[in-house]
DNA sequence: CCAAGCGTGTGATGATCATCACATGGAGGT
DNA sequence: ACCTCCATGTGATGATCATCACACGCTTGG
């Protein structure tokens, strides 16, 4: 029974298998239960926007599998990737608490799983359960943690070739294979939405990236980055 | 019988008269009186460091009266301020919650009154407590709402005159008294603590000022600030 | 097989801003 | 009154990076 994009969907969440992984679905099994109540289980394509920066708070979503990309944008045009979020983490909380309109937009970068909780449920529901409050409140401080790494990032790197190396470091440390070779990533962002995420241009981002290929610091193949010289870009990074 | 710095200390919570006013704070007489139980009282002199970035998490500061800058800096001694945190905010409290060290370091301002909850009893409080759970969580989307809103600052903006733009449009906001002649502004600040804000150097921040003076859209007078031409500086944003 | 579209590579140019260097001005202490 | 410290003002200079412009190669669909 193949399920659409190749998903492994679960549809109830106590029968999920890899919700103890996750911080805030790691809760008992009656608290998953009375969730599963008030939860709309979906499957998105890639781009699907699920929620727009500026719209008000209609409920919270829940990445059970795929990844979605966060994003702030000017008025201009100019786009920010705020942040990659990950299976497991809860996306517009915060607004949904505070009613205040979401403060970045949600958009999947492939085909993912998502439970929704509409706002009154999701209120009533952390109001009347203090597991729930407790994994909510720790979910949001991973937030904060996230942001003000990114802060640090956006605020007190010199240079742009600073941020580039940081990114990269970030994602060695994330999912990066280490190799006899040097550390292998698998890149599936363009060079124009790496540039969104550190705040340059695509440009820039393409002669940065052919800089630190000419200086053998790495080695590009398609979508595969080859990180053959990691303490030269701990080098590049001050902060 | 004057008080220390000249603060109007209220030692127990519950007998607080601005308490309603609070965000946090303003919880149930039951809850409050069980946090006067766990909380240490302090007037601290401005220039006290209450915690430092990457310090293990001791607990939660809640501000009382005076302001505290959060700040964060680079191994090259770069710092950038974070935020200027206000009466009735709770600091540390993410890293508090998650264990993990302080994300930036927090400095009064201006003598200032702080409860001090231990990092044990502030994670009893919380959860033997549905109420202190709740307001937790709105202190923390709170937070993550002004991260991003300072990410969006440093991210977007194209050039520094547009952060320092947008940066006073804040204050006016904030603070600003309205005049027949504009906007009065108190800025507490140095050009070198406003350069921190918004990730530039002193000498930028003087020039920037100096220009908006000549072309008459603020006028300086000691640390009084009017903005003649509010509608200048929002045609100097685009974010 | 060709056209269209997208991602990538690269040069030229100018604007912005950090850096260094030094002058001025005002507050507080002796 | 003088000195010192700190905040502020201002010039010169070079590095960095955004912007515009265009070429190349790869994929996708008619």
């Amino acid at each position: 029974m193949p399920s659409p994009y190749n998903l492994d969907i679960h549809n109830t969440c106590v029968d999920c298998t890899v919700r103890a992984e996750r911080l805030f679905c790691n809760m008992s099994q009656a608290t998953v239960a009375s969730m599963d109540s008030i939860k709309f289980t979906g499957v998105y394509p890639k781009g699907s926007l699920l929620f727009v920066e500026g719209e008000q708070p209609r409920g919270i979503f829940i990445l059970c599998s795929g990844r979605a990309k966060l994003t702030t944008s000017s008025s201009e045009g100019k786009m920010l990737i705020v942040k990659i979020a990950e299976p497991g983490e809860v996306l517009g909380a915060s607004a949904t608490i505070l009613g205040k309109p979401y403060e970045v937009s949600a958009e999947t970068l492939e085909p993912s799983q998502l439970n929704f909780i509409k706002r009154e449920d999701f209120l009533r529901f952390l109001n009347a359960n203090a597991e729930v409050c407790m994994h909510t409140a720790q979910q949001l401080s991973e937030k904060y943690h996230a942001a003000q790494r990114e802060i640090r990032s956006l605020g007190l790197s010199q240079t742009t070739g600073e941020k580039l190396a940081k990114l990269m470091l970030d994602w060695c440390a994330r999912d990066g294979e280490t190799t006899p070779k040097g550390i292998r990533l698998k890149v599936l962002l363009t060079h124009e939405e790496i540039a969104q995420m550190i705040g340059t241009t695509r440009e820039t981002v393409t002669r940065l990236l052919s800089d630190l290929k000419r200086r053998k610091i790495i080695d590009v193949k398609g979508s595969t980055v080859l990180v053959l010289q990691k303490n030269d870009l701990e080098n590049m990074v001050s902060i």
